[in-house]
DNA sequence: CTGAATCCAATAGGATACTG
DNA sequence: CAGTATCCTATTGGATTCAG
């Protein structure tokens, strides 16, 4: 067979037919972008200025466009600060820092992965 | 855990720019159809036509589409078995059963996500 | 500073028909 | 069975400009 494992997957976890949120999840996480908005959460930014500056390359178009999609998707919280000028900050939401969570395993591999093609 | 901790990832986890095959082998994954297919794969389906049955919509031109781009990723391998007819076989290499067992913390989440949201 | 609006090019996806 | 070819539409992404 495979490996050493028979590799048996629930039927639930990732078939589109059983599980269309997850579906829905890949797809925003592997939209472009999407990855580096939640570690430079991850990492600390808040305000749209500081994810632009730490997302090296993203236009103020697409980074808008994918804050608006994390919020929608409950991932990110949106919060306006009444100050002069208004303050916005971007924040993980408790689901956003345990998708981030699960991401890890996935960072694991791609790491493992690259570092054997690598060579 | 989650409310408890900063939440410190390494800077080496997702961000683009250090590792660009992260961003990559997100984009494949949440690319339509993929999930479906790899977890077509850990179910059993090896030829094109048991893709085909147990995806359910999916189109010939991008089944063979997906398949091709998971084998040039290393993620399935394809033998082709010199029979009457030619048999073909799409199997998943040992990176694609290492990517399946990263995957199921993220399909974890979706399921809690869901089950959260469904009522 | 934080975006929204617009325009354009490239890519992805669906339907259908056809082949060795 | 295992695809390819073609056509057409929808979605994405980039650049630039404008606004509260």
């Amino acid at each position: 067979m495979i490996g050493t494992q028979p590799l048996r997957l629930e039927r639930s976890s990732i078939h589109d037919d059983s599980c269309p949120s997850f579906q829905a999840a890949l797809e925003l996480i592997g939209r472009r972008w999407t990855g580096s908005i939640l570690s430079a959460a991850a990492q600390g930014a808040r305000r749209f200025g500081e994810y632009r500056a730490v997302i090296d390359g993203i236009s103020d178009r697409l980074l808008a466009q994918r804050l608006r999609e994390l919020e929608t998707e409950g991932l990110i919280e949106r919060t306006v600060i009444p100050s002069t000028p208004v303050q916005i900050r971007y924040d993980l939401s408790t689901e956003g820092q345990a998708l981030l969570r699960a991401l890890q395993p996935l960072a694991h591999w791609s790491i493992q992965r690259s570092a054997r093609q690598g060579r």
